[in-house]
DNA sequence: TCGGTTCAGAGTATT
DNA sequence: TCTGAACCGA
């Protein structure tokens, strides 16, 4: 939609392409909207400013280095480097860490930078958060002193850089006319504010989004952005998007009818004239396993019929639900793909090589220096390092400056190390990006090192592939293939100059690469409910609607934390065009222990006369009282019960051991009950005999109960 | 510095 | 149950 309005814009003439600003999320996005705007245009797309907020901001960062006090060659922290820093510098402090988490620090000062605030704005509220502010602060001046900037400094600064430079800030509001946002509702404060800063009084802002597909709370998203924006731009025109071309009506339907449990909308309703469509399916299984046995049956005779198997998705709320589908896929032999996992340039061989880049461009970055200064193994210890660190800290310099003032063996081994880095800078100096690429990944030893490691094969591969992704990227930039790495280049901005080894790295660090798996085959796609948002397929099967699973029992304790899986549900749903399968099972294993799970709330919520159950539809679930979303349990003291509660499962002995059979009791474990005041739930446990028969039932939002069936009286459901 | 063992923790994720 | 990180002995 941004493409067809940009491309509309500059064909009536409306703004030349130096006058547009297109903000996205992922590079991916950013890359599809380039590509279909050259395709529609003819025009070089590189004029424009299409990017991710983070790849736009280090255009304007690297284009204004000086004013934003950063050096030239500033390196950016991926999550796990800024990991890294965060525990160097506790460890640098003496903090204990177990008091202290840096995966706390981390997600504080993130979360501070994500609200527009420096450690000096933060309000201390007591003695352990200050802290927290304190060590803020240290790693502000340390990421400062290395010359490195993490993900949400990208924003902040950049952002300060506007607030600060009156001059610049009219520069870019004169020269932005269009400033286009997609999913805005993904938006954090510092991003809206990023984006207030560059609007001037002529410009004209346009975004879109959809809040009932606001699925990014939970790392810093504030859909009340898209409230904040129509007001405070006095939108003058406000418009709905109500009529949908993917999906037919009986699953649209659904959508609407689950979503308006929600409150707190702007509120829509999604129409089609495509027709109702098929009914959308309900399966309830025993076990996961059957489930999964159950779903590729399914698919196997869609595939029968003709339907590809890359228009078919499975869809499930947590990555761990995918190893029982897969073990079923894989003995079905049917092909799948499963997106997410490991990506290119966050894979350790490949961070290996590009600290060794990264070093050669900026020494001071410790990072990099302390990933690899060991690595192939030099003889360089634990011990040897700690002096260095304190050498450094003393004389308050980076740790490659500190190497000079050490003496003896260890002294003499990280000599050599600064040397080779000195030594691998000089000989790539005329070379090209790849040449060079390839010369530091034999040089440094990694090569050597992998072919005496056991599994180092598909590592080697990696490292050749990192200088096919360097050649990638010159011809990606247009950059000639004979320049050599450390040249200066104009990229993209008539003010904006680089090398094409620094934008190389940049690129590496702001583009983690592909997580979703070859395209090619036609293989059945399985994924996330987040990991397909934005897709669509013909047919759809979102697994494990289960109480506790999804909605997830962990968002219970969020507030709003409901309906954000509401949102996430209501996003699963319309990934469906034509056929959409819902299914749920009575038992999960889950950490090793088997639960008994009760179906999701979801499905309640959904129009009875779309749905066509293909396992008999048991009794409804009771209106309950207690219920974890609602803050208002009846588990007690613990406060952090589970909508199932992870009360005590019985092991596979206890189990069989329970069965009953010989009891003549007529209960099984695994049976649906009704009891008149707990609601419906599932037998977990058999005790007993005649009148001391006693049976343990997890009643799900209502707790686990112990009742003696000689009182208690409860009703099969099926 | 390695390889094995032990232990805790286990939700969604882009840049 | 499975994974990754931390830890210890050679």
């Amino acid at each position: 939609m941004l493409t067809t309005r940009i491309a509309w814009l500059i064909q009536t003439g409306q703004v030349s392409p130096a006058g547009v600003l297109a903000v996205t999320f992922t590079n991916k996005a950013a890359r599809e909207m380039t590509a279909r705007l050259s395709a529609m245009l003819p025009i070089n797309p590189r004029g424009m400013w299409i990017g991710t907020f983070h790849g736009l901001c280090n255009r304007l960062l690297r284009a204004h280095h000086r004013d934003a006090a950063l050096p030239q060659t500033f390196q950016i922290l991926d999550s796990a480097d800024q990991l890294a820093a965060i525990k160097r510098l506790l460890k640098g402090l003496n903090v204990d860490d177990e008091k202290y988490p840096p995966r706390n620090l981390q997600h504080f000062i993130n979360g501070c930078k994500e609200d527009g605030l420096r450690a000096k704005d933060v309000e201390v509220v007591d003695d352990y958060n200050r802290r927290f502010v304190e060590f803020y602060a240290a790693y502000d001046d340390q990421c400062q002193r290395e010359g490195v900037v993490d993900f949400a400094e990208l924003l902040l600064r950049s952002y300060e850089l506007l607030e600060r430079s009156a001059a610049l800030r009219q520069h870019y509001q004169a020269r932005f006319a269009h400033i286009l946002i997609d999913e805005f509702q993904d938006t954090n404060v510092l991003q809206y504010k990023w984006i207030k800063q560059l609007a001037g009084p002529g410009s004209a802002v346009f975004a879109v989004g959809d809040d009932d597909q606001s699925i990014y709370a939970f790392r810093g998203a504030n859909v009340g952005n898209m409230s904040a924006f129509e007001r405070e731009f006095r939108v003058p025109n406000l418009i709905k998007l109500e009529q949908n071309y993917r999906s037919h009506a009986n699953i649209l339907e659904c959508a609407n009818h689950l979503i308006r449990n929600n409150g707190n909308r702007l509120g829509k309703e999604l129409w089609t004239d495509a027709g109702a469509g098929e009914p959308v399916r309900v399966h309830e299984a025993l076990s996961d396993g059957q489930e999964a046995h159950w779903l590729i049956e399914e698919a196997k005779s869609l595939i029968n019929e003709g339907w590809m198997r890359a228009d078919m998705a499975i869809l499930y709320r947590s990555n761990a639900q995918s190893r029982v589908l897969e073990h079923a896929l894989f003995s079905a032999g049917i092909p799948y793909r499963v997106y997410g996992g490991l990506r290119f340039f966050e894979r350790a061989e490949v961070k290996h090589a590009l600290a060794y880049l990264r070093l050669m461009e900026n020494p001071a970055d410790d990072t990099a220096f302390l990933r690899v200064v060991n690595f192939p193994a030099r003889g360089i210890g634990a011990r040897s390092i700690e002096q260095l660190q304190d050498a450094a800290r003393m004389a308050g310099v980076p740790l490659h400056e500190a190497v000079r003032g050490l003496a003896g063996g260890a002294g003499a081994k990280l000599g050599a190390f600064a040397a080779l880095i000195a030594r691998l800078r000089g000989e790539t100096l005329g070379m090209t990006l790849p040449e060079a690429v390839e010369h530091v990944v034999e040089r440094s030893g990694l090569i050597t090192h992998y072919q005496t490691e056991k599994e180092g094969q598909d590592r080697i591969e990696n490292l050749r592939e990192l200088v096919n992704a360097a050649a990638a990227f010159l011809s990606d930039q247009g950059v000639g293939q004979d320049v050599p790495a450390s040249a200066g280049v104009v990229a993209e901005e008539p003010i904006l100059m680089t090398t094409p080894l620094a934008a190389f790295l940049s690129h590496a660090s702001l583009e983690a690469g592909d997580n979703q798996a070859l395209e090619g085959t036609d293989a059945m796609q399985l994924m996330t409910v987040h990991a397909a948002k934005g897709l669509e397929f013909d047919a759809v099967f979102i697994t494990g609607l289960e109480e506790g699973l999804f909605p997830h029992e962990n968002s219970a304790q969020e507030p709003l934390g409901l309906e954000e899986e509401r949102r996430l549900m209501y996003v699963a749903i319309t990934r469906a065009r034509k056929r959409l399968y819902l299914s749920f099972s009575q038992t999960r294993m889950l950490h090793g222990q088997t639960r008994y799970n009760i179906r999701s709330r979801f499905l309640e919520e959904l129009p009875e006369a779309t749905l066509k159950w293909l396992t008999p539809r048991m009794g409804a679930q009771r209106p309950v009282w207690g219920d974890p979303w609602s803050g208002n349990t009846l588990q007690g003291d613990r406060g952090r019960r589970a909508a199932v509660p992870d009360a005590p499962m019985l092991s596979r002995a206890d189990v069989q051991r329970a069965q009953g059979f010989d009891r003549g009791l007529p209960w099984r474990v695994g049976q649906s009950v009704a009891h008149a005041r707990f609601g419906e739930g599932v037998i977990l446990g058999i005790e007993g005999s005649g009148t001391d028969a006693r049976v343990q039932v997890n009643f799900g939002r209502q707790g686990v109960k112990w009742l003696a069936l000689s009182v208690a009286k409860l009703d099969p459901v099926n």
